[in-house]
RNA sequence: CGCGGGGUAGAGCAGUUUGGUAGCUCGUCGGGCUCAUAACCCGGAGGCCGGAGGUUCAAAUCCUCCCCCCGCAA
């Protein structure tokens, strides 16, 4: 059986901007978007004035119908999506549990993107994670939305190799149009009939959960590379910091520098405009190269250090 | 009305409480030392102190309003 793209009634579902590549994809390709769901505009940032979200301001620019409810799983969202009536869902960083009265609504079922290759990282912060983890390779994943927590049919996927340098936010903007043609060309199947499910294999799932408040600070206690990987990770978002005299010094960029002496992790082996922001590390050092004091915009190691001194000697205190 | 920090030479900061010739580190330019240098020494340039009013003999500094940046928290 084969179906037309503008017969395919979709109801897309996204709340942050990694879903705004997939919703322009489908625009653009010509499927029939009926509706899309968002989280409610939430009070946020400074100020704490009421902010759309990203995907329900493109939304809004594309002219499509927004709905956004505290729960979709209440009746109303569920009565809501029936009246829409659609064929197919799709998610893609919705942010809120659907339920099984909800996957049973679609004729098609609902398909979700998902940022990993499943069934590795399953959860909320599978982007961040991976980097965190030094993984060389991640990707996008399309499945079959089921109950559990990112455990559905596997539909398609796509690999992404990781470079060396770069941080979370970059690989968030590149698995987001990456997703995008994941879920593109899972449709192109979907409308053929050729598409495939194929379950996840259990036994090789990972679970990855949301960042902890407070999480991000740096522990010079182990080896320096990992310490890199954890700064990259945690760019731009929450970001990694040092606590230094009661003050929050978030820290954007480090490289590693390999030492044959010993010293104490954390402290502080040189802090001056010439040669930067050296911390020692578990096995080597630390180079500090981008960072922030709190109020203050992000700057240079050695731009921070004119202004701002820290005595070589000083042992930046390690997380508990 | 969520809490809070900040806007001063190209960069990062001090000075503001206790008004009165604008200072530090780096960079930059010139000179010197040196086999040599991103090292060291000497010297110079470069600021309507975020903007607009007000108080004052005098405002970066005190008062009022506005603009911009950022941290926390969400």
């Amino acid at each position: 059986m084969q179906m037309d793209k503008s017969d395919l009634k979709i109801v897309f579902m996204g709340t942050p901007s990694f879903g705004l590549p997939s919703l322009k994809m489908l625009m653009e390709e010509g499927f029939f978007v009926r509706a899309v769901f968002s989280q409610p505009d939430r009070k946020a940032g400074r100020g704490h004035r009421m902010l759309p979200t990203p995907v329900k301001l493109l939304a809004q620019e594309l002219d499509l119908p927004v709905y956004q409810f505290d729960k979709i799983r209440m009746p109303q969202g569920v009565e809501a999506l029936k009246d829409l009536a659609p064929d197919l869902l799709i998610t893609a960083a919705y942010g809120q549990i659907l339920t099984q009265e909800i996957l049973d609504i679609p004729k098609l079922g609902c398909i979700n993107v998902h940022a990993s290759l499943l069934p590795k990282y399953r959860g909320a912060a599978p982007i961040q994670w991976a980097v965190i983890n030094g993984e060389k390779k991640t990707g996008v994943t399309t499945m079959m939305t089921a109950l559990a927590l990112d455990a559905g049919d596997i539909l398609e996927r796509d690999e992404f190799l990781i470079p060396n340098d770069m941080t979370a936010g970059e690989l968030y903007d590149s698995l987001s149009g990456l997703g995008a043609n994941t879920l593109r060309r899972t449709l192109e199947k979907l409308l053929v009939g050729t598409l495939e499910r194929t379950p996840q294999n259990e036994d090789e799932a990972t679970y990855f959960p949301m960042f902890k408040k407070g999480f991000g600070a740096i522990d010079f206690n182990q080896d320096c590379e990992k310490i890199r990987n954890f700064v990259r990770g945690t760019n731009p978002q929450p970001g990694a910091y040092i606590l230094y005299d009661c003050h929050k010094i978030k820290v954007f960029r480090v490289e590693c520098e390999k030492t044959d002496k010993f010293y104490k992790p954390g402290e502080v082996l040189a802090a001056n405009a010439k040669s930067g922001l050296v911390v020692a590390a578990q096995n080597g050092a630390v180079v500090i190269r981008e960072l922030q004091w709190p109020g203050k915009c992000k700057t240079s190691d050695r731009d921070f250090l004119c202004g701002r001194s820290i005595p070589v000697g000083t042992v930046f205190g390690s997380p508990l």
